[in-house]
DNA sequence: CGAAGGAGTGTTACCGGTAACATCACGAAC
DNA sequence: GTTCGTGATGTTACCGGTAACACTCCTTCG
C-alpha cells in the first residue's frame, strides 16, 4: 500500500544552507543554538527551515556527534505496577528533555546480560536499572560502563548513582501503624526475596517486630501476583491478627482467600499493602497501604542522569519519601484472637 | 564519576576489515548475511569481529541505509491496562525481530500531532496507533504517511492496516451471558465515548437489548477509572438488575459503591467487566469478564507491520477473538427486583 | 596606532556504515 | 578456444550531520 512513492524526500542541511545563502555549517549552528550567530542570519535560516519543513536527521547527528540522545532502561517485571509506572515516568521526563528511551524487559528469556548487549547495540548515552535483582547489579559492578548509570534501589552503591523510594521508611510506616493499633502477631507476605525492595521491606518488618517485643514468624513469600497472595491467604495461621503485604496485589488475593474462609477484614485480620495502586481505594475493604510516588521517581531519575551527562554536580544517592494511606483494611486486633 | 575515560573506543568496520585482510565491504556483507561470501572468508571475519568485540554502529547504518529499524507507537492512556499491555507486547515482539520501539503517550499536554512530529524527528520505519481517539485517526487520514501504518481498532480503515480484538464479539459475549441469565434491565457503564472501543461496546449493548425486546436505559459514561465506576455505583437505579461495565476497573469501583449501599453482587445485581485484568479473579466477588489477548494483539501488530515493510502480502484487517470468563459476579436476577 | 581578541562565518575532514558499480577468476556452453 | 555468466570481492561515492580550525572584520586597549 503506502510503500513510499511520491515522497518529496526530506530536505537536508545543505539545501537549507543554499537557499538561505549561507554555509551548511551556519545552519548547523542555528539548529544547535550556537551563541555567535547574527540575529538576522538566524532568522533567515529559520525561515528557510520552516519553508522546507526541514528536520535534522537524527541518525546523522548521532553518527557525527557520537551521542544518541537516548537513555537505555533495563526493567524487571515491567508488568508490575511499580516498575511499569517508573518506566512510564522516565519516558515522559526523557521526552520532555528531548531524549528517547529504549527499554528492555528482563525475564526468564532475557538475561540482564542480553539486555545490556541490546542496548549497547543500539547505542545509549545513559543507563537506568529499574527494580533490579541482585544479579543485574553484579553485572554492572564488573562491567563498569563508561556511561552515567543509575540504579533504582534504596541502598547506596559505590561508583554508581542510586535513587529510590525509601523502602525502609515505607515499611516502617506500615509496621508502626499496625503496631500502634495493637498488633503483635503480624505476618509478612513478602515479594521474591531476590528483589532488593522485597528484602528491605522484610527486614524492616522483622526489626520492628523485634523492637516491639514480638517474635517474627516465618515470612510467606509470594511473587507479587494476586494469585500468590491468595495462596497464602488460604492457609493463614489462626493466631495472626494482621498481615503486612509487600504490595497491593498480593493483599488483594489474600483478602479474597480470607473472605472465602469467612475471615473478615479488618474485624478479624488487618491487612496493609504497599504501592497504593489507583484501584486500592476500591478494594473491599478499601486498602490501607503505602503510597510510592513513581512519577517523581522517574522524573528525578532522568534529571539525575542528564545532569551527570552534562557534567553537573548531582547527588549520588537520593531517597523519595513514601506516605501511609490509611483506609479501611486495618483495625485494632480482636481481643479473642 | 564514570564520565568516559579509558574507554577503548569501539572498533569500526574498517579495522575489522584490515585485521581480516579483506575490504570493509566484505565485512559489511558478512554482517548482513549477504549470500555470496566464501565460507572461509566469513569465518575469518566473524572471528575478528568476535576478537575485537565489534558491534555495528546503528546510527551509521541508519544514515546509510535510510532505515532506522524502529517502530513508532502513539498510544493514548498508556496507564490503562489494555493500551499498556498492547504496547508491552509490541515492544517484546519488535525486539525479537531486531526492531526498536519508540512510544509517545498522548494526553492533555501532548496532541496526536505533537506525537507524530516527535516520531518523525527521530525517524521511524513504521507507525502504530494504539487505542486511538477519533482525532488521532483523522490526523492520519489527511497526513497520508509514506510508511506502513497500523491502527489498533476494530473497524476497517481505507488505505491503512487495522487490527484489534473483536470488540463487537466481546460485548456480545457479555450481553448474551446476562440475557441468557434472564436480565433485561441492564445498565451499561461505558468508557469515554470518543474511544472507538468504548463506542463499539456501547453499540452492541444497545443492539442486544433491543434484540431481546428490552429498551436500553441511558448509558452511564465513565473514564475507565475505578473512581468513575464508584460514582456510578452510588446512584444505581433500583430497577437495574445487571451492569455491563466497559472495563474491569470501573466494575471494581462500581461493586465497591454497591457494597457500601448494602447491594450484593451477584445476588442483587450482576456485574460483568471487560479486559480480564490479572487481578479480576480476586475481586470480591471474582469478576465475570471478557478476556482480551493483548499479547497476541501486539505480536500480530508487529508481524503485520514488518510484513508490509518487507513487501509481503499482509491482511489489511484482522480481528482477534475475545473470550468470556465466567466467575462469580453474575447470577440470575432476583424475582422481586 | 598596532596588537589582541572576539563575533560571525566558511572550509575541510570525518563519523561508520551501505549502495552501486567495477573487477577478476573460473567453469559451462557453444 | 572464445564467450558468457556468476560467485567473490574491491573501489568509490555518498548518507547528513558535527568538530576543528581558518579567516574576516571590528572593537578594545596598551
Amino acid at each position: 500500500m503506502s510503500t513510499a512513492a511520491n515522497t518529496p524526500k526530506a530536505a537536508n542541511i545543505r539545501q537549507v544552507a543554499t537557499l538561505a545563502g549561507v554555509s551548511h555549517m551556519t545552519v548547523s549552528r542555528v539548529i544547535n543554538d550556537h551563541p555567535s550567530i547574527a540575529p538576522a542570519t538566524r532568522e533567515r535560516v529559520l525561515e528557510v527551515m520552516r519553508h522546507l519543513n526541514y528536520r535534522p536527521n537524527s541518525a546523522a547527528r548521532a553518527l557525527a556527534s557520537r551521542t544518541t540522545r537516548r537513555i537505555g532502561v533495563i526493567v524487571d517485571s515491567v508488568v508490575e505496577f511499580g516498575p511499569g509506572s517508573t518506566l512510564r515516568a522516565i519516558e515522559d521526563a526523557a521526552h520532555d528533555r528531548g531524549y528517547t528511551v529504549s527499554s528492555i524487559a528482563v525475564d526468564r528469556a532475557v538475561t540482564p546480560y542480553d539486555a545490556l548487549e541490546s542496548l549497547a547495540a543500539i547505542g545509549i548515552d545513559a543507563l537506568c536499572l529499574i527494580s533490579p535483582r541482585t544479579d543485574s547489579i553484579d553485572l554492572l559492578r564488573e562491567g563498569s560502563t563508561a556511561i552515567p548509570t543509575l540504579i533504582v534501589k534504596p541502598e547506596p552503591e559505590p561508583d554508581l548513582l542510586t535513587l529510590s523510594v525509601d523502602q525502609r521508611l515505607g515499611a516502617s510506616l506500615a509496621m508502626q501503624h499496625l503496631i500502634a493499633l495493637g498488633h503483635r502477631d503480624i505476618l509478612h507476605l513478602a515479594g521474591p526475596l531476590d528483589w532488593l525492595d522485597a528484602r528491605a521491606r522484610e527486614q524492616v518488618w522483622r526489626e520492628q517486630l523485634v523492637a516491639a517485643g514480638a517474635s517474627p514468624r516465618p515470612v510467606a513469600v509470594g511473587d507479587w501476583t494476586s494469585d500468590s497472595g491468595y495462596d497464602v491467604g488460604r492457609s493463614l495461621p489462626t493466631e495472626v491478627t494482621a498481615v503486612f503485604a509487600a504490595n497491593d496485589r498480593m493483599a488483594l488475593g489474600l483478602i479474597h482467600a480470607l473472605a472465602e474462609s469467612g475471615i473478615r477484614v479488618p474485624q478479624d485480620v488487618s491487612v496493609v499493602g504497599f504501592d497504593d495502586v489507583p484501584d486500592a481505594r476500591h478494594f473491599l475493604p478499601p486498602l490501607t497501604t503505602v503510597r510510592q510516588d513513581f512519577r517523581a521517581l522517574g522524573r528525578l531519575s532522568v534529571e539525575t542522569l542528564l545532569g551527570e551527562l552534562e557534567g553537573l554536580e548531582v547527588p549520588q544517592r537520593r531517597l523519595i519519601e513514601p506516605e501511609l494511606v490509611v483506609r479501611a483494611s486495618t483495625a485494632p486486633p480482636r481481643s479473642d484472637r
